[in-house]
DNA sequence: CTTGCCTGCCC
DNA sequence: ATTCTGC
DNA sequence: GCAGAATGGGCAGGCAAG
């Protein structure tokens, strides 16, 4: 039975190592001195979560939460956003007011919580709903910070914001369980990938370490999906392998769906379960594959049956969490499924058959669902022919397979390649940006991104981005940014529009945030354009002409 | 009854 | 989602 | 090459405030 305390102080270590076997070494130690009954759950917390990954989310809890927990507690706000900005980390700042003593505690009879004790108080708030609920859940967590030591208030904290920052995510957990129990690291991986969540492997070996030869796939259980590593060109993926079969890469959500009988479930990339927002998908499974067990992947695109090509992505966002008037929508956004890939089919898995396998024979049980347009060249210019036409559509891009290779769980690797495209450069001026957190805690990370007005000569906001640039660009950015200070706020600093960027995104996107009414998708600052000077910015006007063609080359 | 903030999760 | 950094 | 960190736009839903 461990003390919230003792993981407190242990995260606290393991923040500070840098080598990656000495940080393994301490927090294997940690984990193998715990009880069955609370290693899934300190694994969980150690991660931000409180369920295995397929549950969602359920604590309703983030900065402005704590913040107003923070506050009723006496905490000084100026003094905590102070020290926040200082620090870079909310975390770090409540550590610091704990210690300073800024903050009413039950002084005499604090409570000594174990981590299953913290667990469970976590629970009852998940459980709060209804009118009300929000009082009741700063209530019972200022009940639970009262009682609290500045390294468990720092804790509990990153806990609730689901952001750690302790240099532990799953992929050292994976080594520590890699360690612990004497068992090949990629074996690990797959089998936290098969079963989906890393606590839940956790316990399953805790239990009998000889049960990582009995993990396998389950029906209506979601595993973790391949990826497809970034490809820069179509040499790239030659360079890799050739040939190559390319698929069109659309522009919605991936689906990994099981099957069995009449029965069937969606889950998400992030194995959260849609199976509710997508009748209409479910139907078309049914009718179309006729055997028994069977799990297959595919994207679910938003589609316009008239044109017969793809909607934008925004409108299948309205799909993807819907509860209520689903069979409104699903007549107002109809959707088209593409599949690509097959996992399993009555009874056989089918993870190391060769991808080229596979295809074919998800080309047979397909009924007549699409499978995403495919064809195996090993020519660039055929290759790039087949890009365009996917581009034309309206799609990202394609994705490169390698034939023979084999489908492996959560593996992000270099057996798929996506090609993405990406629209014109625009030139745009920083009206603004925002203070980092952590690493990035001394300068300006966030930056605000305008475009001018030529009607009004109003420069109006079209994007914030935080990358592109090295951490030495940003901090000389931030120098000669702040000679143009006009207030700051917060976090927020305004500037005068001066320094201009080069800025590579996807898409132009209509924005109910923005008063320009536009936004972009993944934007990234190419580099910094030192020679131009806020009249050579891209307008709206111009942003607006290149919305409207990306909407007439439509059809 | 409408609007707005917060959270979680798609990309 | 994309990108950068440290090991 | 991997793992971790730092953050984007926009959607639905749930609740609170006006």
């Amino acid at each position: 039975m461990k003390y919230f305390s003792e993981l407190a102080e242990i995260l606290e270590k393991v923040e500070k190592i840098n080598e990656k076997s000495l940080k393994i070494d301490v927090l294997s130690r940690f984990i193998k001195s715990l009880d069955k009954n609370e290693l899934k759950i300190t694994i969980w917390l150690i991660l931000g979560n409180t369920e295995e990954e397929w549950v969602e989310r359920k604590l309703n809890v983030s900065i402005s939460t704590i913040i107003k927990v923070l506050k009723n507690l006496g905490v000084n706000i100026k003094e905590l956003s102070s020290l926040y900005k200082k620090s870079g980390d909310l975390g770090e700042a409540v550590k610091i007011i704990y210690e300073r003593g800024n903050i009413k505690l039950n002084k005499w009879f604090a409570k000594k919580y174990t981590i299953i004790d913290i667990y469970n108080e976590l629970k009852k708030i998940e459980n709060l709903e209804g009118e009300g609920s929000r009082e009741k859940r700063i209530l019972y967590l200022e009940g639970i910070y009262k009682n609290l030591s500045p390294l468990e208030a720092k804790l509990l904290t990153r806990i609730l914001q689901g952001d750690m920052r302790y240099g532990v995510l799953e992929g050292t957990i994976e080594d520590c369980l890699s360690y612990i129990y004497g068992i090949d690291d990629e074996k690990i991986k797959i089998a936290h990938a098969i079963i989906g969540d890393i606590g839940v492997l956790a316990e399953y070996l805790f239990d009998n370490p000889k049960n990582i030869e009995n993990v396998n796939i389950r029906l209506f259980h979601p595993f973790k999906p391949m990826l497809a590593e970034k490809a820069n060109n179509f040499q790239d993926v030659f360079n890799n392998f050739s040939p190559a079969a390319f698929e069109f890469k659309f522009d919605g959500i991936r689906a990994q769906i099981h099957k069995r009988g009449n029965e069937v479930k969606i889950f998400t990339r992030r194995l959260k379960d849609v199976t509710k927002s997508f009748p209409d998908v479910v139907e078309l499974i049914l009718n179309n594959i006729k055997n028994n067990e069977v799990v297959v992947e595919g994207e679910i695109v938003a589609w316009d049956y008239n044109k017969n090509l793809p909607l934008p992505f925004q409108e299948i966002s309205k799909r993807i969490k819907r509860e209520y008037e689903i069979s409104k929508y699903i007549k107002e956004i109809p959707v088209k499924l593409f599949l690509f890939d097959i996992i399993y089919l009555d009874g056989k898995l089918l993870i190391n058959e060769e991808y080229i396998n596979r295809r074919k024979i998800l080309e047979e049980i397909r009924g007549n669902i699409d499978l995403t347009p495919m064809i195996i060249t090993s020519k660039e210019d055929e290759a790039k022919k087949f890009f365009e036409e996917s581009v034309n559509m309206k799609n990202e891009g394609l994705v490169a397979k390698k034939l023979d290779s084999k489908y492996i769980p959560g593996k992000r690797d270099k057996s798929w390649l996506k090609v993405k495209g990406h629209l014109e450069p625009l030139d745009l001026v920083i009206i603004g940006g925002e203070w980092g957190h952590g690493r990035r805690k001394n300068f300006i990370s966030d930056l605000y991104l305008a475009a001018l007005d030529k009607d009004t000569g109003e420069y109006l906001m079209v994007t914030k981005t935080f990358k592109g640039l090295s951490d030495n660009e940003y901090i000389q950015l931030t120098k000669e940014l702040l000679k143009y200070k006009i207030k700051e706020e917060g976090r927020i600093v305004w500037f005068k529009p001066k320094i201009v960027v080069e800025v590579i995104y996807d898409e132009i996107q209509k924005s109910p945030k923005y008063k320009s009414g536009f936004a972009l998708r993944f934007a990234r600052v190419n580099r910094i354009r030192w020679d131009k000077s806020e009249k050579d910015v891209n307008t709206i006007q111009e942003i607006r002409e290149l919305y409207e063609k990306q909407r007439k080359e439509e059809i």
